[in-house]
DNA sequence: ATAGAATATGACCAGTTAGTCACATGACCG
DNA sequence: CGGTCATGTGACTAACTGGTCATATTCTAT
């Protein structure tokens, strides 16, 4: 946690310090990430970091923690399709949801991807900071769908939500390899290429696969 | 590519020196992974290092490269299913060899999962190491499933193909939180704890989600 | 035996890092 | 004004990094 002198700071020094250590972090793994680095581009003395954070890893778990949290609120600000209607709906709306804060918040989002499948030196921590993971949001749902009678009962919910949170996650990185977007604009929040109907084209593909699998459909 | 000083080493030497860099490579991001660590673990002077490689990017998309033709060594080298009996019947045999690949050449797997998810300094060099990546055979293998008319052929070929590779990468992953293994323990080697009929059932389920989604069964 | 090439060595360099600490500055309060 | 406490500072440490290079050793072929 960070000291409370980190949060007695006027408001705009705490949101740069944020804005500029979530850059360092998302573009980084977590020992090549630069402490030096940060307070250089800040141009405060390496001493106040200290003043403001026990130590690197404290920042570090501190800044998945934000990320976490913001993932959820942005989640939870947009109201979902009428989750009566149908399940697949609703979970279309879950992937779009996360292709969405993928685009409006690139570095947030590749934090919680990298303490999701990178390599951390404590794996422990940072699961609980992460308290409300997505995918036991899924879970969730899915038990929904079967309630209501849309999914297949005897499915493995624990192996289902895992690859779904884990297309759900990695989604973007193929919207950007098919849609030929360039990452670099994207994480300068140009947003000029997307082209929104093409990408609501391949969630529909996206879904369909979900949905029936591969096999043939029968008519 | 390494020097020819590299290749005229004996063969104990070489092979000792690759044991050892695979080891470091996989366990660490790129920027982290140290080659003075890995001089010192074999106890040779920093100098014969750069007898042998160029620099460190050098051994690296060697590594890379093994590492690729390595697994691509393993699937081939194991008789699959009667391709013609049913293209999910290969499709699970492919995901199982992805899984037993992981197992038997843990380190290989890890340095192959880094480079297609992590973060690169370099990814275009890469990616031409990694010529016949799997998603290219992936995806042959589903145009076959088409052909013989197994797979709804309305699919978008390169988005599938794009999701398969990812489940196979990453099921290990799944795997392991699910049977509750020792990743410390794969890693060196100890399978003891492997539950091989436990495996067959996890991906026989992860194959019903590929073939017919989550969509209830019409019976 | 000897020349010449191939290989091995480790001190050294310039750069980086996380973290510390004695001190300076500033803000608020009586 | 003075005093006290929070905040800011940057030189410094010890440890590390990738890479170099002059020198030493070992191998090979005559």
């Amino acid at each position: 946690m960070p000291k409370p002198t980190f949060f007695n700071l006027p408001e705009a020094k705490r949101k740069a310090f944020l804005e500029t250590a979530l850059e360092e972090f998302a573009g980084r793994d977590y020992e090549s990430a630069s402490i030096s680095q940060i307070v250089a581009k800040l141009k405060i003395a390496k001493g106040s970091f200290y003043q403001y954070f026990e130590d690197k890893r404290d920042l570090y778990l501190y800044l998945i923690e934000l990320a976490a949290q913001e993932r959820i609120r942005f989640v939870k600000s947009l109201p979902p399709p009428d989750p009566q209607k149908s399940f697949f709906a609703y979970t279309e709306w879950l992937l779009e949801m996360g292709v969405r804060f993928t685009f409006e918040y690139p570095r947030l989002n590749q934090i919680i991807y990298r303490a999701m499948f990178g390599t951390l030196p404590f794996r422990d921590e940072m699961l609980q900071r992460m308290k409300e993971s997505s995918q036991d949001y899924i879970r969730q749902v899915l038990m929904q769908g079967i309630a209501a009678g849309e999914i297949e009962p005897d499915l493995d919910l624990e192996l289902v939500a895992y690859l779904l949170n884990l297309i759900t996650n990695d989604f973007n990185n193929f919207l950007i390899k098919k849609l030929e977007l360039d990452p670099q604009r994207l994480m300068e929040g140009d947003y000029s290429q997307l082209d929104l109907e093409a990408i609501r084209g391949v969630f529909t593909k996206a879904m369909e696969f979900v949905r029936y699998g591969l096999a043939k459909r029968r008519v």
